[in-house]
DNA sequence: TGACAAATGCAACTAAGTTGCAATAAGATA
DNA sequence: TATCTTATTGCAACTTAGTTGCATTTGTCA
């Protein structure tokens, strides 16, 4: 997923390729972890991009519906997204630092999301697992 | 977990015992699902309990402390919390009424996390899988 | 029964997120 | 390129969740 393809996909959904999504966009991009609202909003602020936060709620909004970024629930007040790439995986939040990383599929949940459908009244669509614990650079600063 | 064991509980920290605190524990214990602030509010109040906002707080802040109750990050705005009982268990989560039901825990997923505190550089202590779809209610409902 | 810490209420506050409405701009078309 | 339509944006006012300082009340134990 690049900047190219990500326009691509904007584009197709008939959504106009503005300055400010496309910078957000770029900001989800390149950070390696999701962000918030807030987040988003000081740093488009400090790449000198004036904007509204009621324009980055509709836009999270409307990437969202587009299946374009997606919002991960992580503990802390404000909620975070991530742009939404080829393939499933979990994240590593750190207790101390709040920092938050990738880390790919391990087991086959899909697996237990069938067994869950299966055995219960509630049919599974989608999971998420966060695994919590101390980061690298936690544990060399204590 | 029943009732004598939490007051227990609650009285070896060296937390008194008073009728707030017997309540709103009271509450999520006969809950099936964890509550929020504002939902602990709502109810304590419809029991004739009058109670104020920052105290709830507080309390879910001291109880949580002394590992009696957690919060789960389940999505939605507010925090949700449940009584900490003996065995692990993850949460189904319906997109549609937004509540919330246990599952047990199917997988060994500890063992997911001793291979991520091992390949990588951060050391995982806990984890947290939520399962999301539509529950028994929602399907006969549509 | 005090004494003393824990618990509580209140008011004022911050932070995240939402809504209605008017102004502006992207981009398709002529 | 000028024009048109509609998506996008800003602004202000609002709601909801959660926090803080301070004064008052209440549980517990000697
Ligand atoms: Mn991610
Ligand atoms: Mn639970
Ligand atoms: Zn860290
Ligand atoms: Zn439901």
């Amino acid at each position: 997923m690049d900047a190219r393809q990500l326009k691509e996909r904007v584009r197709n959904t008939g959504l106009r390729f503005t300055k400010i999504r496309e910078s957000l966009l770029e900001l989800l991009l390149e950070s390696g972890a999701p962000l918030s609202a807030p987040a988003l909003l000081g740093l488009l602020h400090a790449k000198g991009i004036t904007v509204n936060k009621t324009t980055i709620y509709r836009e999270l909004d409307a990437l969202g519906q587009r299946q374009i970024i997606r919002q991960v629930q992580l503990g802390g007040r404000a909620a975070q997204y991530e742009i939404i790439a080829s393939d499933h995986h979990h994240h590593l939040v750190c207790l101390e630092c709040k920092k938050v990383e990738d880390v790919d599929m391990l087991k086959d949940l899909d697996q237990e999301e069938k067994k869950i459908t299966a055995s219960t009244q509630f049919t599974v669509t989608s999971h998420s697992l966060e695994f919590y614990g101390i980061c690298k650079g936690c544990k060399t600063t204590i």
